[in-house]
DNA sequence: TTGTACGCGTTATCAT
DNA sequence: ATGATAACGCGTACAA
């Protein structure tokens, strides 16, 4: 029951240490009659290497941090699993943290990946002010998902203004008259809030439509809950628009899928339809999106390309371990996601049943 | 930027690695004065411990695994995120693995917890044959999610029988006639498969209604598409009886939320809706299913609950770390999940807008 | 091809 | 209250 080390296995099959670390590593070296003794030994003993000794010795612990604001939000669930295949595929492997979306949980990862000796750190970052990323000690980070922040991290950012911007001419080239924006304020720069908002706003400007405080809806959360409140306060504006002869909101552009989806529902509790009451376009295009009824249009980050990029800038950091820093990339590389429109029901024109079931409405392509 | 270990700091503070030690990790004996020095030193020089020399001496990794079928799994997610803070409450880290939903993977992530020197691993197993598990190197594991596979190791078993009767009875209250499963085979015993649906052919029975094979419709994997591509059948199904003047089926009772949601997807691809066209209830009762449209009556275990009780259940076993196995607990504790019928729009006769208005439809209670 | 020291950073034990 | 020393299990360098 004790723990079995490497020099049982070298007592018992009659060799040193070094031969067993050897045919353990797969390294050359070693005669093909001692390789077998060894691995039966190996085999018989039940051994187990001694990872905190490996990486003690090693000085690194072969675990990269992933930060996420949560492990429930779908958007990073999926990006979770991108990161750990690619991860595992590099022989390193992530561990999840949770940041909370807030800027106190994030710096904390930072802190955290330092103490548990990660190797290094990719951080979804929600709403972080990056100058405090500078503090650091040269702890290998790459950021995920925000833009335009020069700092000495490297980016993999999101196109939040270009897709927001298709999203909104998307839907006024529906014909929609007055687009609104559900999601955060404005008040901090560079976060998804006010980028995706920005966006928003261009894409209204570029199709000649109207940009108003009183279309924008608030959701400060980036969660189902805080989309169903604010798809509430849609509906009643339309409703109110309606019974007034004014015009009433046509489309909205939602920050997030799970806002979207939120919206749906609170759209829902004030007996309004997607997409007959109201157009819709999300961003992030999770798995949900193509399933929900209406299925719902969506910006679709590549999420593969996402998790590769960021694990390869983040494996090309750590290049130089032990020895000088020889030719380490230069800093703050700044790459962008591919992306493309994924329009569905949800912000598409009415058809009849029958043309629905005609073509695959949920547009789940190759 | 070399990494500053404890004797530098020792140095610099003029007292020995002990103290330092003793400073860094609270301990008492340490006067007043020395400390302070002691603590100004370890923030001047940025002094960070070096977990795998912590790990190596103490004999522990203070990391606990978490074997899920996969991250983007919505119950899952959940899970990982209620038993993280549990664990992170009591000074463990948790790793979440994936197993992919199969064996394989489970026995896969047993190895590798064992090869990462993990303390303890939570395997939630889906379609595990438990057996294998004696074949561990008395590795502490914590059994999630099945039951009644006498076992070494704990269980924090679903109330798999019990919730799914319940489900079912509560549909036939409404008054429906005949009641349909969704999900995989009854092939592999004990799984998630085999319980539920064995749960549903008693719920049948109680109600004295007809339980014959043409009313199970195959999701063979947990996931909201292939609980679409069911759905697609049960529409089909529907409307051909409709059609041929048979009785139709007016309920139906799925595997998962994931798979219902799935479901009301492939309905909506066959022009079917949900709750007019057929009532349905899930199982797992995942935050979406209160804010899908319709909202989705649920099943619904007690998520703190199990996180709880599995992370102080595998902790208890980690006592006797070191020394002599001291007051261990007997084997194969056994626990029940409570839970509770979650009933929303999904299952419930159809009520105008303006009732709807009145009450929550989501029974988003407290 | 194989064996021998020694060191990685921390902590327990025993002394002072 | 503080310090010296010996492990913890593995890998590297160098010697044989």
């Amino acid at each position: 029951m004790a723990t079995v080390r490497m020099s049982d296995v070298a007592r018992a099959a009659g060799v040193s240490t070094m031969t067993v670390s050897n045919v353990v590593n797969g390294r050359p070296g070693v005669s093909e009659e001692v390789r077998r003794r060894v691995l039966r030994q190996l085999a018989e003993t039940g051994y187990r290497m001694n990872v905190s000794a490996r990486n003690l010795r090693s000085g690194h612990s072969g675990v990269i941090g992933l930060a996420v604001p949560g492990h429930d939000v779908p958007y990073f669930a999926a990006l979770a699993t991108h990161v750990a295949q690619e991860a595992e595929r590099r022989g390193y492997r992530v561990a999840v943290e949770q940041t909370g979306a807030k800027e106190a949980g994030e710096v904390a990862a930072i802190r955290f990946s330092q103490a548990m000796d990660y190797d290094g750190l990719i951080l979804s970052t929600v709403g972080m002010d990056l100058e405090k990323l500078d503090v650091g000690q040269a702890f290998p980070i790459v950021l995920l998902g925000e833009r335009e922040n020069p700092t000495a991290a490297d980016h993999v950012s999101m196109a939040n203004h270009a897709g927001s911007r298709a999203a909104v001419e998307h839907l006024a080239a529906q014909g929609a008259g007055r687009i609104a924006f559900i999601g955060g304020p404005e008040t901090a720069e560079q976060t998804i809030h006010s980028l995706r908002l920005g966006g928003w706003r261009e894409g209204l400007q570029d199709a000649g439509l109207a940009c108003s405080p009183e279309l924008i809806f608030e959701a400060p959360e980036v969660t189902m809950e805080a989309g169903r409140r604010a798809g509430r306060r849609v509906a009643e504006r339309i409703l109110a628009d309606r019974a007034a002869g004014r015009d009433p909101i046509e489309a909205a552009f939602a920050i997030t899928d799970s806002v979207a989806l939120g919206a749906v529902r609170g759209l829902a509790d004030g007996g309004l339809r997607v997409p007959e009451d109201l157009l819709l376009v999300g961003f992030d295009d999770i798995p949900e999106a193509a399933m929900a009824v209406p299925s719902l249009s969506s910006v679709a980050p590549d999420m593969s390309w996402t998790a590769r990029r960021a694990v390869e800038l983040l494996l090309e950091r750590l290049g130089g371990q032990d020895g000088p820093t020889a030719g380490s990339p230069p800093a703050g590389r700044e790459e962008t996601i591919p992306w493309i429109l994924q329009v569905r029901e949800s912000s598409s024109p009415v058809r009849s049943k029958q043309e629905r079931q005609l073509t695959d409405p949920t547009g789940a392509a190759s």
